[in-house]
Formats: structure tokens, C-alpha cells, sequence
DNA sequence: TTGTAAGCGTTATCAC
DNA sequence: GTGATAACGCTTACAA
């Protein structure tokens, strides 16, 4: 079924079919509704091949993740997958697996299907790469999670200075002084920002982040599992310990079940991401909450106005994160 | 850039170009040589929609999923994107937010994109629309966790009889008569499926379900707690429970705690998946195991391969299910 | 109000 | 071995 064949039937010429579809210019109600009832019959569907060729635009957008399995990403792909499908917009998914080499190929393919926009949270590309691919060809992109610095058209970012302050805060009015971190991802934004901030947290209550307390450079249970048992056998141990993201502080939660580590009582934990089911953890996680579908929303929302007006001054969005009091930090026991 | 541009670079015509750069007919070395360098040079980056409209291939794929952001078809879908990838196909995916107008809307876009397959997990899309939309336009479609009983190409689903059949089977050695059901949409088939494989395994024990011990009929962790109350609320209690889902079960969590009920000892609890924290969670839950993301994989190399030969006979596989054992049930305490 | 024709960027069929 | 040319299915000036 193709627009020839509903023209055919309804009697009419290709263009005239096309714009009483499309709803286009002035044409007799007669005629319009010939081709209505025409494309209605024969079950036209639109070739969004043949009209993205045409009007080289094709409303899909593209959504690059470093790996969609994971609750925040799937979360944020739901909320942007949702934001776009209301603005008219079909989303292509890449998974970059966790790697500068997958992201640079997830994004060719992306130019390669003409995408208007592209959402990417990066696991690190370099400027170059990344300007050769996406900025020279003039293709709107929005960061979340994770930005390129100045790179894109904006960017959605998780309020990680405000979010790790609240847990060493909280921490420190336990009483502790000697606090670990579980680190994420040097190479992302995400990863950095809260390891810096946990640094500054500390520093600006006079206390000095020791270098053995401190580990962790990817983003996985085994991950936060390995690091808790590095940082618990580099001398003196912590008495609580800072995680950047769930998966690292269900690491650490079995680190300690097998070490035989009590939680709160020998080792206090507080984790930057809540989860749905931490309220049923054993113990039930304190953490730094806020909405994973929001980002990707906001995100969508972003590229949207990218897309349409050109040029939006490159705007930055902050999500803004809270505190989720439970009994892993030692309250309530 | 266009294959045009390329052609002139090199000093050869498009079509040139074009058999050069697909390595199709026979060229000379150096020219082949040449437009390689000038695509090289000038970042060429074929378009996948002029290609597609003439060839009638996108080589990309649908995926149809009731919720994205459910950890299931998350992993699903990272599994499907995966193997689509190594086969060349992209992946355009579609939420249908546990509707049947989100499902059918989804395969409609899909059409519009004339996507090559579609890899569905559906939410019970009627046979006649399902028809209309894909059978009849000859869209090669595998359903997976769900089907729509004799349709598309094949299906991959879940042991969903063995998984139920198990976790009944311990619950029953762990002296349990009295036993309640948690169950999912009657809907979808894995829901349909599940259920009637508990009346079965109750029956071949000589027990018979009670109605009011069997609640539930959509897959959330809300959904789980309004049933485990109800269950509990409903006459005299049952001693063991059976979940569905593990959003249902952690539900039944929430609700066992709001009620003080003791897990497992005034209710043993086991349910149907498997979840990376189940083992951390208070108590770790005995659960029904199997590989999500290799549900997604199963499908996707069914759908490339039904892709490829046109029809190949509808095969459906059942993916295998394990029975891991923690404490929920009332092991180890 | 409606039709004609050109063009979007490829690939495929023919000639040469 | 290589180059015109048509065609894929649609939109959009420009005519009529």
C-alpha cells in the first residue's frame, strides 16, 4: 500500500492524497474525505522511510546508554522514551556496553539512521571524537547523567555535590570521622563529581580522605563487593562508609555479610541512589533519592526544544536530589 | 555528504561509488582504492533511509515491551539489543505502558518505520488486530514471555509449569497445605500460565486452591501488597505463599512487615524470578531463576533467522528455570 | 482546488 | 570495469 495506490482509489493524484492525509493546503471536504475513507480501506501506513528522505527529517531519536539493564537507565530511557513518544518522536536504542569504543559506534550508526537528535549519557568520548561525529554535523544532542563538558546542547545532571554532602552530613553527625567511599567511574562526570565532592564534603569539616579508604572504579555489585573489601583491609578500618551508587552498596552489603561485618553497628552505609526495594534490604538503605525517570524526561524535553528551535542557548538542568533515612547509617537500631 | 559527493571526489560515477563502497561486482583495485579514500576523507556516512527505500530492508527491529523499566524486560532488551546488534539489525523500541491500545499503537509506528521484525511481549493484543497490523503485511514477529497463542513466528517463553511445579513442590515438603497464590495479569499468558500451573500442582497433591487464597491480577509491587493483605484478611490465613513475580513478592514483603506478620515463619513466602538483591533482601527470598537477558537473546536470534529464511517453522523454546533456595520458605532459619 | 514534476540518496538494471 | 538511468514512496513548488 503506498500513497500511489490510495490516490488511485480514491481518484485523485499522489499530491492531492498527500495533503489530504497530511492536512495540508485547501482541498474540497469531498475529495479529503475520498482519501480518508481511501487510505482507511486499504490500511495505508505511511512510509516514514520515503517522508524522512523527503523532508530529511526522521523524528526518531537516538538513546545511547552505557548499559540498559541498569534500574536508572532503564528508568530514564521509560521517562524519555514517554516524553519523546508525546512529542512525535521514535527512539533507537544503543547500548554502548560501558565503552568509549561502543558509544563512538552506537553513535555512527545513529548518524547513519539520520536521527534529529541524539540523548546520550557517556561513558567518556573524547571532545574530538565526539565533535567530529555529533557537533560538526549539526546534530542536536543533550547529556544526562553523565555530560561531556561543554560539549552538546545541554545537559541533565543529577545534583551530585548536594547529594553526597547530605550523606557525609549525615554520617558525620553520627559521629564519624573516619568515613570510606565507594567510587564510581573516573571516566564519567557522574563518577568524578562524587568522588570530588566527597573529598570537599570532608575537607570542609577538617577531615582528610585517607587514600586507602577510598576505591572503586566501575560501576557494579562486584564492583562495590571488591572495593569494600580492599578498603576494610587497608589498616584501621572506617567506621562508615560512603557509596556512590546502589549497585556498590549492594556490594558492600555482601562484602560485609561475608566478612561478618555488622551494618550499621561496625560499619555505617549511606548510598547516593535509592531503589525501590531498599526499604526490604537487610538493612534497609539509606540513601540519596530522587526521580530516574525525571532525568530522562527532562532530557527528552531538552532535545525536544534543541531540535526545534536550532539553537537553544545550551541550558543545564540540575535534578534535585533528597535524603531517604533508613537503618544502614545507624538510625532507628 | 551524499554518495554523490563521494563519486566526484573520486572521479567515478555513483553507481561506482556505490559497488565500491559495498564491495558488490567487480572493480578495479585502484578505483575501488580511490572511493574508499574520498569516503574516507569526507566522513561519509551512507544514508540508512535512502538505502532502506530502495532495498525494502531497514534492518532494524521492534521491540514491543509492556515496561522498559521493569528489571525483566530490561535485561530483555539489553539481551535482544545485543544479538540484534551482531546481526546488523537496530533496535526501535516501543513501551506500550501494559495497554493494548499502547501495544497496538506501538505496532503501528513500527509499520510506519517498515521495520523488518518485531520482537513482542505482548500485554493481549486480540488475534484479528494482531492480524490485520502484522501477519497479513508479512512482518515476521516473535513473541517472547508472552504470546498470542498461535501467532507470529515463534515464541520464547519462560517454564512458567516447571517454575510454579517447584516452588509448590518445596513449599509442600516444608509441610505446607495450606497455600496462597500471588498472581500476575490474567492477560498476559506467563500471568494465565502461572496460575493454572498452581491449581495443577495444588491437584496433583490433593489440594485444592481456595479461592480467597488466590489474589492478584497485575504485575506490581503495589498490586502484591493489596494481595497479600487481602489474602491475609480473607478467613483463616495460609501458612506459605506463592508469588508470581518478585514485584509481587516484594510486596508481599511490605505487607507481611505493615501487618508483623513473621516471614517465614507465620507465612513462608517463594516466588517466580530471580532478582540480583534477592539475596540481600530481609529475609533473601527462595526464588525461581532463569536468565532474562537470555529470553531476549533466544528471541532475537528467532526473529533474524525468521527474518532471513522467510518462514521458517514457527519454533517456539522454553527457556529453563531453577529453584534457588534462601530463606524465605523457611529453609536455614 | 487539484495536478505535474522534481527531488530526497541510494541501489539495480542495463548498456557500453 | 564503469556509467547512465530508473525506481524506491513520499512532499512540495509551481502550474493550471
Amino acid at each position: 500500500m503506498t500513497l500511489a495506490d490510495v490516490a488511485e482509489y480514491a481518484g485523485v493524484s499522489a499530491s492531492t492524497a498527500s495533503r489530504a492525509l497530511n492536512g495540508r493546503g485547501e482541498l474540497s471536504p469531498a475529495t479529503r474525505a475520498a482519501v480518508l475513507e481511501a487510505a482507511d480501506i486499504l490500511a495505508f501506513e505511511p512510509s516514514h522511510l520515503a517522508r524522512s528522505l523527503r523532508t530529511r527529517r526522521t523524528h526518531t531519536v537516538g538513546f545511547v546508554v552505557p548499559d540498559v539493564s541498569s534500574p536508572f537507565y532503564a528508568a530514564a530511557l521509560k521517562g524519555a522514551q514517554g516524553a519523546l513518544e508525546q512529542a512525535g518522536y521514535r527512539v533507537l536504542l544503543m547500548d554502548s556496553t560501558q565503552a568509549v569504543d561502543g558509544e563512538v559506534a552506537a553513535l555512527r550508526t545513529l548518524l547513519a539512521h539520520r536521527v534529529d537528535g541524539v540523548l546520550v549519557s557517556t561513558v567518556g568520548i573524547d571532545g574530538e571524537r565526539f565533535d567530529a561525529l555529533v557537533t560538526r554535523r549539526g546534530i542536536p544532542c543533550v547529556f544526562f547523567d553523565s555530560e561531556l563538558d561543554g560539549a552538546g546542547d545541554g545537559a541533565v545532571l543529577l545534583d551530585n555535590a548536594a547529594g553526597i554532602e547530605l550523606l557525609v552530613e549525615h554520617l558525620a553527625r553520627h559521629g564519624h570521622t573516619r568515613i570510606g567511599l565507594l567510587a564510581g567511574s573516573p571516566r564519567e562526570t557522574s563518577g568524578r563529581d562524587r568522588r570530588d565532592a566527597f573529598v570537599a564534603a570532608m575537607r570542609s569539616r577538617g577531615l582528610e580522605p585517607e587514600p586507602g579508604l577510598v576505591a572503586g572504579e566501575r560501576w557494579s555489585l562486584e564492583e562495590g563487593r571488591a572495593a569494600t573489601r580492599a578498603i576494610l583491609a587497608a589498616g584501621p578500618r572506617p567506621t562508615a562508609l560512603v557509596s556512590s551508587s546502589v549497585e556498590l552498596a549492594l556490594g558492600a552489603l555482601l562484602a560485609c555479610r561475608e566478612l561478618g561485618v555488622g551494618i550499621p553497628d561496625e560499619l555505617a552505609l549511606a548510598t547516593f541512589d535509592d531503589a525501590y526495594f531498599a526499604e526490604l534490604l537487610d538493612p534497609p538503605l539509606t540513601a540519596v533519592a530522587y526521580d530516574p525517570a525525571d532525568v530522562g524526561r527532562r532530557a527528552a524535553e531538552l532535545l525536544v526544544a534543541a531540535i526545534g528551535d536550532g539553537e537553544v542557548p545550551a541550558r543545564d538542568v540540575t535534578v534535585p536530589v533528597d535524603l531517604v533515612v533508613r537503618r544502614s547509617c545507624g538510625c532507628g537500631t
